[in-house]
RNA sequence: GGGGGAGUGUCGGAAUUGGCAGACGAGCAUGAUUUAGGAUCAUGUGCCGCAAGGCGUGCGGGUUCGAGUCCCGCCUUCCCCACCA
């Protein structure tokens, strides 16, 4: 409801608003409600979706329901189909080796979410990595551009989180020497941020899934090797799990050599070295690198000191020196500042042509392969001849079929279907099989928001006219837990559409608000999107509106809160203090006797509330925008009491009330501004503007203290001097029993705030 | 281990960013009204003290005329990433 106040607020200040609403609708919860209690996952989500539209109708949100969108209908999941063609087409989505869960005793691929603890969560078996076909996005082509945070406006938060996720780190990519053995290859490539420390490699590890560690393991260690491998992939999941795990690993029996010093250092194997990242190899220093430090101390490793403290530092390390320092044992490097041997040794491995700088991406490709029913089938189909052949775009959608079986079986239904699986290949006609992959939920999400601006465009994904003249969303709201997923993977597909030329911007979402959760006993109750625990029942006791400003009274939109309904009942009281407030009739004031001091009270109040409100609401502050409408609310009603002013002032008040009012409480505004004699709608009107002038105090409370203390308040003109006001300060009474007999140092004057007098 | 938040009455939370701590609401108390009320209205409500006054924003220091806000050192707690070479 935040969003929708923020939708209302911007149409009053006379912007067109598209403010849509769809549903995210594929995925592994309709698909496990359909195998646990036999409902189809189309039928279980459209139940779902009418109740979550019921509940959220309710609450009253300005959505344009004829733009809805759903992912799991053909009319959608074919454009997701047509995009990943075309990014097929540029080389953006490719097909590639990956670990995946494999549970090897119900033979199926598992969500991270179905392994518990490094279990199966059906039947209990340690889950294993296996490595299978799939598809990815290459994401990572873009994770330069996608460190670009200057075109756009988000919190902080999720631009660190996004920064560290993709993780750059510049480094040198080194070869250690292993002609001795004739292989192949005659060198080990690492990758390292330190190469100042290069002197100091002791040892090199692989990761157990490097290609090398076959060929480099001697006879005598082949099995013991082997062991170690086999136990490092069925541990991957629950190692994750620990969080101070010893470090483990096992010897090839060969050697490589450090070109640089031309030192012989034995290559071992660890799962602490990851296949995934930089070249899957380390060159181990254990001296400063605490991880190598740790692996050599269980080992029996050397420790080479190459980078002395700036201090001299201590003969025997009782844990890696990691910071800079002084160059030693490094040759010809010796003496140098670390900071400048890092640059000397780069050069000099890049002319020796033993390596070169290069720069590594925590960041991994987008795998999309999700071995499941419930979601967009991958638009390919393979070809004992052809190979993989994607299907013309004439042919698409690719539909899900309705009548898949949800045996429990550990196969994936479309594996399963018979008459999904077996068809001709487009190229030659000879029978083929179709993939029977589904792509990861995340792809529906990455770009819904184009197919808002044209949700009937039959062309392509949608109307590149539309999309330019809505997108970049101005405002997009979505809570922290999609920083390094959904809203990086919408980031990236905005700049792949661009360079297939669909679009000409670079960013989705100019603004970004991360709205919190309310938490109801252990349930989640979202601001802006489907609700979990229904409304229903609240709204009917205490109507829309009351439910919709106390979920924004509760706190910051973007913290979130404890849902408790006691506090509901004060909003209850309010809403109909102002329900009551505005039904007064002003002809009651008619015979009046005006206080023109009360009339102005009232006036600068009203123009004081329009700045406050309005500021708030602009900035999503809905909880002191109520605050303060409530405080207007309660000073009506102290004048309405001593009925000191006009009628017209009166009706100016209420008019400001209701409209301030109308984007948090749309209802009940609405009506009290039709019975008020309006014939146009209260959300057709523009909000009312405040005169500074107004809105200024003529007089005002000084603060004043001494040494700090505050000893007394005094009223004066807003238009005070800064002596007249020294002087009030200084003679003030209560003020003179602090400052009686001792000297004022100085005074200090905060014009408008305070006097603060020092004396001693 | 790394990164980022947060800590204020009985509770949710305010505080124009260094200037009246506790706005607004809840709860509670007292009173009014009512046959009745999860209704309405009024008043009070940080702590100590009869009072003058003193003490108060997780703890300890510091800067400043002045600190919830800035700096240093701790404690607690939440979130994210976690062997990234």
């Amino acid at each position: 409801s935040g969003a929708d106040v923020h939708a209302r607020l911007k149409r009053m200040q006379g912007f067109n608003v598209l403010h849509p609403m769809g549903f995210d609708a594929f995925g592994l919860n309709a698909e496990n409600a359909a195998i646990e209690r036999g409902i189809h996952p189309y039928t279980w989500t459209m139940d779902n979706m009418a109740k979550m539209r019921g509940q959220l109708r309710s609450i009253g949100p300005m959505y344009d329901w004829d733009r809805e969108v759903v992912t799991c209908t053909p009319d959608y999941y074919r454009w997701n189909q047509w995009i990943f063609l075309q990014f097929y087409r540029k080389g953006l989505a490719y097909r590639g080796f990956a670990p995946v869960n494999w549970c090897p005793s119900c033979k199926t691929v598992l969500a991270n979410e179905q392994v518990v603890d490094g279990l199966c969560e059906r039947c209990d078996t340690p889950v294993i990595q296996r490595d299978m076909n799939q598809w990815f996005f290459r994401i990572t082509e873009y994770a330069d551009e996608l460190l670009d945070q200057s075109k756009m406006d988000w919190p902080e938060k999720i631009n660190t989180m996004q920064t560290n996720w993709i993780g750059r780190s510049e480094g040198v990519e080194i070869e250690f020497d292993i002609s001795e053995y004739g292989l192949d290859q005659a060198s080990v490539k690492t990758f390292t941020t330190r190469i100042d420390t290069i002197f100091g490699v002791t040892f090199v590890v692989l990761a157990p899934e490097h290609p090398l560690v076959d060929v480099l393991t001697t006879e005598e260690h082949r099995d013991e090797v082997a062991a170690y491998i086999e136990q490092a992939r069925h541990q991957t999941d629950i190692e994750r799990l620990s969080t101070e795990k010893e470090k483990t690993g096992i010897t090839t029996g060969s050697f490589c050599i450090n070109q640089v010093n031309g030192e012989r250092v034995p290559i071992l194997v660890a799962d602490y070295v990851l296949a995934t990242y930089g070249t899957g190899v380390v060159m181990g220093v254990p001296a400063h690198d605490q991880r190598d430090f740790e692996f050599a101390q269980k080992y029996g490793l050397p420790v080479k000191v190459v980078i002395a403290p700036p201090d001299g530092g201590d003969d025997t390390l009782s844990e890696a020196y990691t910071d800079e320092g002084v160059q030693v044992n490094s040759g010809k490097f010796d003496g140098l500042p670390s900071s400048e041997g890092m640059e000397k040794i780069a050069n000099h491995v890049e002319e020796q042509g033993w390596g070169q700088r290069s720069v590594n991406y925590r960041l991994r490709d987008w795998l999309v392969s999700r071995q499941r029913y419930w979601g967009t089938p991958i638009p390919i189909i393979y070809c004992d001849d052809c190979g993989a052949v994607p299907v013309p775009e004439k042919d698409l959608p690719v539909v899900l079929p309705e009548d898949a079986e949800f045996l429990p079986t550990g196969d994936s239904p479309l594996a399963l279907h018979q008459g999904f699986l077996n068809v001709p290949c487009p190229d030659c006609g000879k029978p083929s099989k179709r993939e029977t992959d589904t792509m990861d939920t995340f792809v529906d999400s990455s770009w819904y928001f184009l197919r808002y601006t044209s949700p009937n465009y039959s062309e392509a994904a949608f109307d590149p006219e539309a999309a330019a003249k809505w997108v970049p969303v101005d405002q997009y709201t979505g809570g922290v837990e999609h920083a390094v997923m959904h809203l990086l993977y919408a980031r990236f597909f905005v700049k792949a559409l661009r360079d297939l030329g669909l679009l000409s911007f670079d960013e989705p979402f100019k603004r970004l608000f991360n709205q919190g959760t309310i938490i109801s006993g252990h349930e989640k109750m979202s601001k802006s999107r489907g609700n979990v625990v229904a409304p229903d029942d609240f709204v009917k006791r205490v109507g829309a509106d009351a439910m919709r400003c106390y979920l924004m009274f509760l706190g910051p939109w973007d913290q979130g809160g404890e849902w408790n309904d006691s506090g509901l009942n004060g909003m209850f009281r309010w809403t109909n203090r102002v329900w009551e407030l505005a039904h007064r009739d002003p002809a009651a004031l008619k015979g009046a006797t005006i206080d023109e001091g009360s009339a102005r009270d009232l006036t600068r109040l009203v123009h004081q509330t329009i700045r406050k409100v309005s500021d708030d609401l602009e900035k999503f502050k809905y909880n002191t925008a109520i605050a303060a409408l409530m405080e207007y609310t309660n000073s009506m009603a102290r004048t309405w009491k001593r009925a000191d002013v006009s009628s017209e002032t009166w009706e100016q008040a209420t008019e400001t009330l209701l409209l301030l009012m109308a984007p948090l409480a749309p209802h009940i505004t609405e009506e009290l501004w039709e019975r008020a004699g309006h014939s146009d709608s209260i959300h057709n009107q523009t909000l009312p503007e405040w005169d500074p002038e107004i809105a200024a105090e003529d007089e005002i409370t000084l603060v004043v203290q001494v040494n700090g203390r505050l000893r007394d308040r005094i009223q004066v003109p807003a238009s005070i001097e800064e002596d007249a006001a020294k002087q009030a300060a200084i003679g003030s009474e209560k003020v003179m029993v602090h400052t009686e007999g001792k000297t004022t140092v100085k005074v200090i004057y905060v014009p408008g705030r305070l006097v603060n007098i020092v004396v001693r």
